[in-house]
DNA sequence: TCCAAACAGTTGAAAGTTCAACCATGTAGT
DNA sequence: ACTACATGGTTGAACTTTCAACTGTTTGGA
């Protein structure tokens, strides 16, 4: 079967989105490695723990909200248990578990890397849309995330 | 300053969005990587590369179309050189310049990565959404780009 | 002409990610 | 109980990206 090229209206907004995302995480990554010394994913690990009751997760549960690969969380969380601010204890109920838990050095960590970066994501993004214009993107974002869930 | 932390509709859109972001991008990276051995970067160094009169661009511009830095670009071709995709050639009217070319090779490499990863991204996206989110999409990745442009 | 600053590009080390292989534990079926 | 398979997690090697330092070239004045 032929293949269906993009039309110049899909390439346009193709390529913006591409543009955009690399820019975007481009300076969100700046920022956090220089304010916070840490990247994204990191501070996302964080934000995930903290969030949680007892601030601790199982690796496989932790791996998922974060949708990175098992082995990946596990690379991240021996870096940020080298800075203390993590800890592995195992699982009480399933002796192959583990569960990772914030310490309180990494939730001072995190309390202070917060507000540069939520600042500079309003700055970069929420601020520069308009209402409209982020609900379109939460209708986009969830329409591409079911879709590629279908698809794989 | 007291932090104006986001609302929960502002925290819908910006998750949607970085979900969306990395679920997408890891199936694209994935499709290609097993498809067509390159990482995302490297294919859009070979399509800016195939866009262009004789199949050549300068180092520096290169960089910058493909949005990565001098480093990252330097080591990327040096790879693409090696599996002779690309060539280096000394830039004629500038001693310090450097051009890469898309050789023959690289271009029947391309040719025969491209259907596959257009149809990846049809199915993800492009036929996921309608005209009009499309039209969103194109208009919110623009806004953005203009707004990190701005501020750093 | 000479010098300082800017520019073009590369390099090596450190950090992060991926992939496949691996160990240990749990689960289901016979 | 035994076997086979699935699950939870880690590891090391290969690869990509970043950062800072570096070489060589060009440019714009004194």
């Amino acid at each position: 079967m032929a293949t269906r090229w993009l039309t110049a209206a899909e390439q346009r907004a193709w390529r913006a989105y591409l543009e955009s995302n690399k820019v975007l995480f481009d300076a969100l990554d700046r920022q956090l490695q220089r304010e916070a010394d840490m990247p994204h994913t990191y501070y996302e690990i964080l934000v995930r723990l903290s969030e949680t009751e007892g601030r601790t997760m199982r690796m496989s549960e932790l791996a998922a909200v974060t949708l990175s690969s098992r082995s990946r969380l596990s690379h991240a969380v021996a870096r940020l248990e080298e800075r203390g601010w993590v800890v592995r204890e195992d699982c009480p109920t399933d002796r192959r578990g583990q569960n990772a838990r914030l310490t309180d050095i990494g939730f001072d960590v995190l309390a202070a890397a917060a507000p540069g970066h939520v600042e500079t994501v309003r700055s970069h993004v929420i601020d520069a849309l308009t209402p409209e214009q982020l609900e379109q993107l939460a209708e986009i974002g969830e329409t591409i995330v079911a879709r590629v869930a279908k698809e794989s």
